[in-house]
DNA sequence: CTTAATATCAAACGAACGTTTGAATTAAGT
DNA sequence: ACTTAATTCAAACGTTCGTTTGATATTAAG
């Protein structure tokens, strides 16, 4: 009785995680996705009980494994490095280039669910946010504190922002909603998506290495 | 006749705006923001036709403000330059900081509206995607064209992915949805909104003028 | 072969959705 | 004052939503 239920969890899952970075969470129903799944639909609510309960199954899939791997990457440095530091570029390419490289990965939702990714971090809803807390508190407070040791010059709060600003760089490079893609003519370059894929990852290092070295600001008042 | 209505319409635009803005395009239905307004429900789709129609008036309403105050801040920025390219940080504060000094001007949406902005420049809708394209076509032509000037020796589809990065950085930063938030041990830092809100224009501005003249990625391959 | 747990199914539940209708009300023009 | 247009209103339209029910089918174990 194991391999009808599983094939059924695994396929809603799969339709899910399609329609929910299509559509969002809001626009896609139940019905959608047990259709597209070819499932009847009081399924989704056997095997997961509630559409919340299934779209944090959804995101748990990946991010279970996405954060575990971060963790994994982060020891790994730090053993090497024996207490010194670790260098910056090191901190952003674990944590970020290990998602980005997901995107090839097609077992682990490849491209699909970087963009439902991109996307749900911006959702106002509060179990999502209750649940994305909880998945990311252990892998966020590690690299917060790796990236404190190896810029002891920068202020905490600096560094803590400009976190915010490479995740936000991150998410809204992956979600591919791409409000500008519409306008700009982007075929200015290349090519197939793979390729675009290659080469988004040097890229966001970049910038995202150089919004993190950047000198300080200085701010107009003296509080 | 006229007092009634425009008091209608303003007050559902008003409403529509922070709705939208806390439970998204799907997760706001029209009798949350005509019952929030203390309007009849017919009305909302009397003055603007469909809940479609209300959200792109909703950002219509701030959007063509906001982006004429852009063109006009470079059309005055090139005329003083007299034909010699402008500098990068100029550019950048006139796209964004336009943009983030809205936060301080309650007439003109304040927070509100750069949070609905954040949050929908990542929405998937078709119709919103097609709007803002149209909204933001002029406007993103003249900066980057600007941006061809100020860097003609970064490639322009350099230009174009930063250009990219630095608007995900600035939506998720205004976004406030702080999937980060929750996590981060915020407090770390200050004090009032008012104050985050001063702090976050130059540190903002730091982070993207840092990222848009980093070094040039390397790729792998010689594509 | 029987029993019990597990899974699928068609059908229905009540609630909420965006939109429309047609009458009532208000304001403007003459 | 009368006419006409603009606006508000209560009520209802048909549809879709997430979820539940109870019967039926499938599988594993004794």
């Amino acid at each position: 009785m194991e391999t009808r239920s599983v094939d059924t969890r695994e396929r809603i899952l799969d339709v899910a995680e399609r329609l929910f970075m299509a559509h969002g969470y809001d626009g896609t129903s139940m019905r959608q996705i047990t259709g597209d799944a070819g499932v009847n639909l009081a399924a989704a609510n056997y095997h997961f009980g509630s559409k919340e309960a299934l779209l944090q199954a959804v995101l748990g899939r990946r991010l279970d494994w996405l954060n575990a791997e971060r963790l994994r990457i982060l020891d790994a440095m730090e053993s090497q490095a024996a207490g010194k530091p670790l260098k910056p570029s090191q901190i952003v390419d674990g944590f970020f280039g290990t998602l980005l490289r997901m995107a090839d990965d097609e077992d682990r939702g490849g491209i699909t669910f970087l963009r439902l990714l991109g996307r749900t971090l911006t959702e106002p809803s509060d179990f999502i946010r209750t649940f994305l807390a909880e998945e990311y508190r252990e892998v966020l407070e590690r690299y917060k504190a790796a990236l404190f040791l190896a810029l002891p010059d920068v202020p905490k709060a600096e560094i803590v922002w400009r976190f915010h600003f490479m995740l936000g760089a991150t998410s809204y490079a992956i979600a591919g909603t791409d409000a500008l893609r519409l306008i700009t003519d982007w075929q200015i370059e290349d090519a197939d998506a793979t390729d675009r894929l290659d080469r988004l990852l040097p890229r966001l290092m970049s910038f995202l290495l150089g919004g993190l070295r950047a000198p300080l600001p200085q701010f107009s008042d003296n509080a």
